[in-house]
DNA sequence: ACCTGAACACCGTTCAAGT
DNA sequence: ACCTGAACACCGTTCAAGT
């Protein structure tokens, strides 16, 4: 390192994610990777937190590009389920789970992209943000959720699927009969599979408001 | 404390969590406040983790009571909104948000209850399964995303949000017009109106399927 | 102007030893 | 059988001091 900017800090934060995974991202690590002091970071960000949104946004870069321009629809979908892989590539950022607006360039693409075409789409202002806040939090919070398995591989989490099916199945069948019978049907395809399925079907349910 | 049992310290540690808040409930603080070793706990837990899922089920008391008849969507739409308001009353709780099965009666209740209302309403198990996945997603997300918020009261929340506004008024309007135009529609109502809102659309979705 | 390093006030968890 | 207490291996953050 050259030479410390926010810029360098979150590159090498990055990195540190990549080799060590992102729970393991604390200040005194990322100071050894820097090669500074832990405590230089606070020179360049205010809080452990405000690196973390920095990262962030860095992981949203071009979640906002060559969108599909068919349907108001089809671009949200896309969209949405980008901002879904960007935050499950970077477990950590997922738990930052928050109602605060976005504070960084790609975070706001992203905010002024659904709006726009909620707007082009016949939503007034306020239907608007109410289907943002709706996509947003089903986006965001599934993430949040979902990122506990992201850093397994696809056979682990399908192992895991199957367990959790298992565990269903055994549950005493006159107390929890639906969840017995079900069992083997709970937790259907990916993770990602399913939350394309909610939000097809939040889509659904906001394009009816429109007729 | 005459004794120490799994249910006595979840007892007490729900106290600790009503007096200091929920970010303050440290296994050291938990050990002061049931006078035993901080070190004793894990005679009854095997992790913090573990502790704090058995808080969560605690907190999950009697979400499946006496819910709504007089249809599917009215009973799981209450049952949904019981279940944000539990996970927002400890914030704690829903920064535990993850995709694993419940191991507690009280989840397990919730699960049982929402396969049974949809298989009721003609979802065959299949359709049910992402159908309640959607829900928990959604539900659960949102519950963690707003937490951040919840431990204000609603004047400080109000404010906050006019704030928020207030920085999308000011984005740059040639790069954001839409943002700065809908600035004023933005964070509408509460965040419970909003989680309605959603779940509506959602179910709205999800019922349009059983056509 | 920028960085260091000691220090503060904490964490969750383990395990040999006590009673 | 149950609990203690020392210890381990860490945290995020502040601030006077250095260069």
């Amino acid at each position: 390192m050259t030479r410390l900017t926010r810029d360098s800090i979150v590159t090498t934060a990055i990195e540190v994610i990549g080799k060590h995974g992102s729970e393991q991202l604390s200040v005194r690590r990322l100071g050894e990777a820097i090669d500074a002091d832990p405590t230089a970071i606070y020179r360049h960000f205010r809080s452990k937190d405000e690196l973390l949104r920095a990262i962030g946004d860095r992981c949203l870069i071009g979640v906002t590009d060559d969108l599909p321009t068919t349907s108001w629809r089809e671009c949200i979908r896309e969209l949405c389920i980008r901002i879904r892989a960007a935050n499950l590539a970077q477990p950590a950022l997922a738990t930052l789970v928050r109602g605060a607006p976005p504070r960084h360039d790609n975070e706001r693409r992203i905010t002024e992209t659904i709006l726009a075409r909620l707007g082009e789409a016949g939503f007034d202002s306020a239907a608007a943000a109410f289907a943002y806040h709706a996509l947003i939090e089903l986006t965001i919070g599934s993430a949040a959720i979902d990122s506990s398995l992201a850093s397994e591989d696809s056979a682990a989490r399908a192992r895991i699927y199957a367990e959790w099916r298992s565990d269903y199945a055994a549950l005493d069948a006159g107390m929890f009969p639906r969840s017995v019978g079900g069992a083997a049907s709970l937790y259907p395809g990916t993770a990602d599979d399913r939350f394309a399925y909610a939000l097809d079907r939040l889509l659904d349910g906001l394009a009816g408001t429109l007729s």
